[in-house]
DNA sequence: GTCCAGGATCGGA
DNA sequence: TCCGATCATGGA
């Protein structure tokens, strides 16, 4: 009698406009990586993910999470229940450069993290860079995160307990300096209910910006990575110094209200394409 | 050695 | 209110 080893698969019709490296690998998540056979993997509300495209790229191959967990955890956490086909086409209308910029990377979403997790992300990500916020997360989650309840090798994100009950120390250890007493900070306040994201959550937008900087280390720039990536608020548009530069560059005298109500993935495109242009940016002599 | 990274804070003008 | 120095850390 053998152990069977076959993988079981899940497929799901993959949207036109949805491509896995181009959301995974614009700026908004630190916790997915590739893995073999062009697969990534990463974790997400307690569950461990494989997730794929068919090689007709038809479908989207969910590995190592059930029925359940697909329809409950996966379609809302890669926004996959949305039409970007209208909101995508509408960017193209505003300008030949936005339409250009919306075609370099029309398979971005905007995912639906978990707010503790992109508060503190994004709290790490200040002065910083990818590579290095991605190692810090990393090394948050297998010292003091939770095992994944479907892959014990695996880790959660901590919780707000058990990042409230660390040391400087501690966070010192995995490497991220000065952001120690800001992660503190935010657990201490969540604990104590001072600050409720669940609330923030659904407040009025500038009543939401101005309670997440009530937390040492949560300017604008941050907060507003929190309120796009954490708590889909998809009107906020964080203005890093590449978006900044881009809105000088590519649309002169203009700000993000030409975008409208879902600026914050007109954002994103904006973002990636920013990040892989560099060179609009030399100055002409 | 210097500069930079999805910024925010602090003190002094 | 505004501006510059400073904040850990590691890679280029």
């Amino acid at each position: 009698m053998s152990i069977s080893t076959e993988v079981k698969l899940i497929k799901i019709e993959k949207p036109i406009y949805f491509d896995l490296d181009e959301t995974l690998n614009c700026g908004q998540c630190f916790r997915f990586k590739k893995y073999k056979d062009d697969f990534y993997e990463g974790v997400a509300k307690g569950a461990y993910l494989k997730i794929g495209v068919s090689k007709d790229g038809k479908y989207l191959l969910f590995e190592g999470a059930s029925q359940d967990e697909v329809e409950n955890i996966w379609l809302n956490y890669f926004a996959l229940d949305e039409d970007y086909s209208k909101i995508a086409k509408n960017f193209c209308s505003v300008s030949p450069i936005m339409e250009s910029i919306v075609n370099y990377a029309p398979g971005i979403r905007i995912l639906r993290q978990e707010p503790f997790e992109a508060l503190c992300s994004f709290i790490i990500s200040q002065n910083n860079n990818i590579p290095r916020i991605s190692k810090i997360i990393a090394l948050l989650c297998e010292r003091y995160g939770e095992k994944c309840k479907n892959n014990k090798d695996r880790y959660c994100f901590p919780s707000v307990d058990t990042m409230a009950s660390l040391s400087e120390k501690e966070l010192r250890d995995i490497g991220c300096g000065f952001r120690d007493k800001y992660l503190l900070d935010a657990a201490k306040k969540l604990k104590s209910d001072e600050i409720n994201l669940e609330e923030t959550k659904h407040m009025d937008i500038q009543k939401a910006r101005e309670t997440l900087q009530k937390i040492k280390g949560i300017g604008p720039k941050v907060a507003e990575c929190i309120l796009l990536y954490g708590m889909h608020r998809l009107e906020c548009f964080p203005y890093d110094v590449w978006i900044k530069r881009a809105m000088n560059t590519l649309f002169p005298g203009k700000n993000h209200s030409i975008f409208g109500e879902y600026a914050g993935i007109a954002q994103q495109y904006i973002y990636h394409y920013s990040r892989n242009h560099p060179e609009i940016f030399e100055v002409e002599i």
